[in-house]
DNA sequence: TTCATTTTTTACCAATTCGCATAAAAAGAT
DNA sequence: ATCTTTTTATGCGAATTGGTAAAAAATGAA
């Protein structure tokens, strides 16, 4: 089943194009500091436009926080399938969401930290979609963490071991956006991630 | 020498009593979503009024957030001195920042994190001031914990572990901070605070 | 060509924003 | 009592906000 051609006058915009070039907006602005008109010049539609295609502002920024949270999963899980062995694969995680947190991949030139995490967190006491948001992706990076620890250390941990773990790294991981925005330089975080995982999950031969 | 009695219309209001209620609401909404308006409603006077005693609302803020930042300072140093031992003195500090972090202090009733870390990350790349306030912000946490990490570990740790394992807990921190303002209950940051403490500065019987 | 459909464009709206100018009020000083 | 000083209160104003109505444009279908 193809596409039947489409009735009307064709959009001048590609999707999937407009929405990164609204992630970037809301990534350097945040929710509240960022206006349509921002957008719109940022995309080169205007404002009817955008509604037409993405709904409110609010519809267009929680679309944009849950299409950079399922590319940063995908980018993080590719990542941690280059090596083997819990610690070094947790290392190869890390080392690469500060690589996107600073701006070196194509996700964003701009190193302001983790998207989700920066501007999530100031609309949360506001609004109980973006709190809701918020917990959602702290707890999928939770997750994330414990499922790859539990494969890599089979039986060497117990259960509330491997999630304290998770969460240890998925709090340093928040850290190192914060410092990510705050301006401090990639290897410098690079080096606080790495001593990080060897105090959390050190190396061992077993796994 | 007292302070002359004061020429003109006595003020109605007392600044610190003020300029705590001005805190409470930036606390909450984040420097780019409030509004003078608010703030005004908030603390009882009128703009003119409040531009008069406290200037801009950037001015406003950057006062509050360094104000934020004494008090914490003080209260944390405070929390630190109850133990002793880096690593009891260090848990000491992170259960009482996250009784700050959860509103059961006197500073705040609300669950809102660190207003510093919660709202100046968002606006840090619109804003080089509010850039700077954050490194400031982060920088002395890094030194507090290191000089205490320093005190009580006297020679058994290099400089340099010194000041990575007081980032580490800075980090630590600061993740803490996104969780409570996400909602997460006291309980189970304090545990996850504990832990961490527990890998990055393990309990000896010699500090 | 004419019509139906979809998007773009222009223009507008009501509400809110920050800041300030000006006037009224409340105190001490003379 | 009158003047000076300081603060409070009223109200304006220019700009910006998110959102929408209505018209114009661009396409396929008939």
């Amino acid at each position: 089943m193809k596409t039947e051609t489409r009735r009307g006058r064709p959009r001048k915009f590609d999707e999937d194009v407009t929405l990164d070039q609204v992630m970037q907006v809301f990534w350097r602005n945040g929710y509240a500091a960022t206006s349509l008109d921002q957008i719109a010049e940022a995309t080169g539609l205007n404002r009817p436009s955008l509604y037409a295609a993405f709904g409110s502002k609010k519809d267009m920024y929680l679309n944009v926080i849950s299409r950079f949270a399922d590319r940063m999963h995908v980018y993080l899980a590719e990542a941690g399938q280059q090596t083997a062995g819990a610690n070094p694969r947790l290392k190869a995680i890390l080392i690469a969401a500060i690589d996107l947190y600073t701006g070196q991949t194509d996700l964003t030139d701009a190193p302001y930290g983790c998207l989700a995490i920066s501007t999530l967190q100031t609309e949360s006491p506001r609004d109980s979609e973006f709190k809701e948001a918020l917990t959602v992706v702290i707890a999928r990076m939770d997750k994330g963490f414990a499922s790859l620890i539990r494969h890599e250390t089979k039986g060497s941990m117990t259960e509330q071991e491997i999630c304290t773990a998770a969460q240890h790294l998925a709090l340093i991981l928040h850290g190192l956006s914060i410092r990510a925005r705050a301006g401090e330089t990639p290897n410098v975080l690079k080096r606080l991630a790495e001593s990080a995982v060897d105090k959390i999950i050190p190396f061992s031969n077993g796994n």
